[in-house]
DNA sequence: CCTTCAATTTGGAACGTTCCAAATTTTTCG
DNA sequence: CGAAAAATTTGGAACGTTCCAAATTGAAGG
């Protein structure tokens, strides 16, 4: 039992059994064909042997597997992580199973590792694209000819599939529910141009604004990097300027956190000195002080969508982008203006 | 070119470079035997084909593989997600790569995810056991002869290598922090019972208490929920017993921040009317109002070192288990006991 | 009992590697 | 130059499956 014996086989099966291979394998595909009786004598044998199906054999001899990519540019950030676990929670009922890599945001990485996952016969990829992916890479991956689906981040200049929120839309619902406060200075902070979430997402914020016919000041834009620090920086900024604006629309909740942040340390308050207003709902969102108004998007089930539309892919069915609704949740950050505090120069 | 063309093989690379087989395999392997000017014309002969090593079927051969399992029991839970992400950055830069399991804390997910990657070829696992795992099933696992590295919660009854931070005296030391402020009523918050984790802090916490001399009254130790639920339900818990206690050390950082919003729902703030000190030192400690004081883990390293010592099982070197250094984060949620508003009953 | 047809079962050749023992080529040196 | 030694290269048998075509068994019908 604890002696160094060879690993049990199916032809050991076959043997305990008292029947060939091939029948031990019908048995293991689940297949109509084996009588009752038999499937009963192979299975027992199975368990009395102890055996363990060997994958990777079969998968050599069938050409195919069930081993897919996920490569996620940041586990770190909780939003990357709800759509992780939404992607390995279906890809499990499913019978898959994921190969994990974290990029950290770090494209040579991201090429290597992605490499290492083809070598180990992974069928398809679930690919949350680190910032600075190239399009040479895209078509690198592109010429694999492999199923990929691109989650959140879509990369211009390939058709892979892709799954993500509805940026444009949530960054418009955000928008017209400020302007509906009565506010008409509005920013917009946080991400890179080139980023295409940050693009989408302003694109929905500076359409709100044209819509209502508010003029759109370059000024109120102000890049920084997508996180808390970003958004400390930024509130900073865009308090400080001649003609300051009364609410701003943060490129994500890390931002907004940053710049309720930034409102503390001054004495202001998100809500009556500044509307904010977040993207992505994260868990501690509803959990800050204030509560932060954002855009809701429920991660999880983005996960779960593109780990479908992945395996509809590799079933060889036709597929669409699947662009994933988004709500708006308002809560005390964001008020309408007022006229007392929020004006270092009166 | 995007023709349905057969996959490249080591045979066929041998035909292009003129060579046997057996000299590709060598090149592949790395091999000091093959000539320089040979090995060139073999990775020439790749690049042109565009070869596609296929490690599935190198494993069957050689019966071994770099694919290992790292399962997680809430990837959702930024601590583990940053255990995580230091596994998998160790594995990548040794050559190995993580199939992912995230069990949800379900032990009958997490048995049946476990036995799929052991028919896949991992060759041993990082294990974050779910919560209700039990011995019986730890003896099942250990009964494949395995390598297997336990992350943060150890198993009782079972000789697996094991990565968890210093629990007991991270918890004495932040007890130490708060009886030196003075505080003598000080309550632990937090966990079941069953959960060595908690068990370990508990004990940790009581050491503390009995070599300053202090009583050990049980009414101070609050079971719950071991998140921001569990903290808002026992803080409110704490303040309403007959003498209340001046401090409270919580089971973990998501504890503390329910305990943080429970006195905020009621007019009190943390560190003046009750010091309030958690465990982890999780991204938002440093940025909750007021900060929290807390006990530094660096799971990052956790998960490194788990990895290394995954990777040292599997040479068969011999080995120990590790135990992470913690540091106490002093800010402003713990301050000393006052007399005048922490009292409902002053 | 023989035939026919359906239901089961089965050998053996893949699948793409590695590894061993043996073969071949190259170098060294008396 | 020839022999011995060293450096390279090589066939072919695994590894544990699947799958096909063919063989065997069982049931039904005359």
């Amino acid at each position: 039992m604890s002696s160094p014996t060879r690993k049990v086989t199916m032809i050991d099966i076959a043997h305990e059994a008292g029947v060939s291979k091939s029948t031990v394998s019908l048995v293991l595909q689940g297949s109509e064909l084996v009588k009752d009786d038999t499937r009963d004598r192979v299975l027992a044998a199975m368990d009395r042997l102890g055996y363990v199906y060997n994958r990777g054999a079969a998968n050599l001899r069938r050409k195919t597997s069930e081993v897919l990519g996920m490569v996620i540019n940041d586990l770190t950030n909780p939003f990357f992580a709800e759509i992780a676990v939404g992607i390995e929670r279906a890809l499990q009922t499913a019978g898959f199973i994921p190969l994990l890599a974290n990029t950290g945001e770090d494209p040579s990485r991201q090429a290597r590792v992605m490499q290492a996952m083809r070598e180990h016969g992974a069928a398809g990829f679930l690919f949350c694209p680190a910032i600075g992916t190239d399009e040479g890479f895209a078509h690198e991956i592109m010429s694999w000819r492999l199923p990929i689906v691109t989650v959140m981040r879509r990369i211009p200049g390939v058709d892979f599939r892709s799954v993500a929120p509805d940026n444009v839309g949530g960054a418009r619902l955000a928008t017209e529910h400020l302007i509906g406060l009565g506010h008409r200075r509005i920013a917009f902070l946080g991400g890179r141009p080139g980023m295409v979430v940050m693009e989408d997402r302003c694109q929905g914020y500076q359409a709100a604004l044209a819509a209502a016919g508010l003029p759109a000041d370059p000024g109120l834009i102000v890049e920084e990097r997508p996180n808390r620090d970003g958004g400390l920086a930024g509130v900073g900024a865009l308090l400080s300027i001649a003609d300051p604006p009364t609410a701003v629309l943060c490129f994500n909740d890390a931002v907004a956190f940053g710049a309720l942040h930034g409102l503390w340390e001054r004495g202001l308050q998100a809500g009556r000195d500044l509307a904010v207003v977040g993207f992505d709902d994260i868990a501690n969102a509803a959990h800050t002080t204030p509560p932060l108004t954002t855009v809701a998007v429920s991660c999880r089930t983005l996960g779960e969508r593109a780990a479908h539309l992945l395996l509809s892919e590799l079933r060889g069915e036709p597929t669409g982008d699947h662009i994933g609704e988004v709500r708006l949740v308002v809560r005390a950050s964001s008020g309408p203006p007022g006229q007392d505090r929020y004006r270092p120069n009166t």
